[in-house]
DNA sequence: ACCGGTCCCTGTTAGC
DNA sequence: TGCTAACAGGGACCGG
């Protein structure tokens, strides 16, 4: 599934290929894809059509393109719009080339955005997405409460409405790692449920947060109003190097033209200590990995690295 | 305001 | 072999 780092480069990809073009149309193939849209599949195509993409921003898994009219026509009012991503669990961006376009289509084709004058020559844009978690919408930008820019990709201190209660991701040149800290220990739930909430930082997921706390050797069920504020910082510092060692990793395994997210990146197939690896020995101390159920999902740690906390001690 | 549980969706895999 | 059930998971949403 795309965490934050193969967002990154999706986004660095649609930077690279696609900002600058025009929608010369809209094909919606699966309702569900748009199902936030304000007006529907039929509001989704208008409010598109004819638009330019101007750039590609980023916080966390949501994903952005600022909308400009195309040239010659009037500038756009308020602080302007954008068509937001977010790729679920499944979700795909692929830049089409227009010699192979053609008649390519692929089973789980949900969207399709047809462009002129992309940097690269692509015809499509196409959003992908087998298990329709992911979802496109085209919404109004609002302004940053710190001015700021909104994500990483552009100046604009502005996000997306549906972005705007997330927090920064720890790849933003804003985040604020000290105020996270002080933030997460304010709570009172345990320290993984901390890290995967949007609203303290965002771009967290269930893979990430077993690697950090796996790294910072803390359990997940560790309570955040009785952590030290370095042990928290130690598992914010662990997030930050496991997704920028992945970044690093993933950044170059996509074909120029094929901007790719389907978790079959290097990183899985190398990276992980403790994710998924139930039974295995621990890379440090090579006692087996432990899963545990947690949250209608799983967690996995090391038994001996990150005891568990015990009630009214911790 | 905070916190935790549930649901959305589909393809793959495990188990009977 | 064919069926069912579990599983993967971010975030909207809802009730306490």
């Amino acid at each position: 599934m795309p965490e934050l780092p193969e967002v990154e480069t999706v986004r660095d990809g649609l930077d690279r290929l696609v900002v600058g073009a025009v929608v010369r149309d809209v094909e919606v193939f699966r309702d569900y894809s748009v199902r936030r849209q304000d007006g529907g599949p039929a509001g989704f195509v208008d409010q598109l059509r004819g638009r330019r993409l101007d750039a590609a921003v980023r916080r966390g898994k949501f994903l952005w393109l600022p909308l400009g009219a195309p040239a010659g026509a009037g500038a756009a009012s308020g602080d302007g719009a954008a068509l937001l991503a977010h790729l679920g669990m499944s979700g795909q961006l692929l830049v089409r080339d227009p010699g192979v376009a053609g008649d390519w289509a692929h089973p789980h084709l949900r969207v399709r955005l047809h462009l002129r004058g992309a940097p690269s020559g692509a015809e499509y844009l196409d959003f992908v997405d087998q298990r329709t978690f992911g979802h496109l919408s085209v919404v109004d930008l609002e302004p940053t409460p710190d001015g700021a820019a909104g994500g990483l990709g552009s100046d604009l201190p502005a996000v997306p409405e549906p972005v705007a209660h997330i927090g920064r991701d720890p790849l933003d040149p804003a985040f604020d790692a000290d105020a996270v800290v002080a933030a997460v220990r304010r709570r009172r739930t345990g320290i993984k449920r901390a890290l995967l909430d949007q609203g303290l930082l965002s771009g967290v997921g269930n893979i990430y947060a077993d690697e950090a706390l796996w790294r910072a050797r803390l359990h997940f069920a560790r309570a955040t109003d009785r952590l030290r504020p370095v042990e928290v910082r130690r598992a914010l510092d662990a997030a930050t190097e496991v997704m920028t060692e992945s970044l690093a990793q993933g950044g170059t395994s996509f074909d120029a033209l094929y901007v790719n997210v389907n978790g079959e990146s290097g990183y899985f197939a190398r990276g992980l200590a403790a994710y998924g690896r139930e039974g295995e020995p621990c890379p440090r101390c090579g006692t087996p990995i432990r899963r545990d159920a947690f949250m209608n999902r799983s967690s996995y740690t090391c038994p001996v690295c990150q005891p568990r906390p015990r009630a009214g001690r911790w």
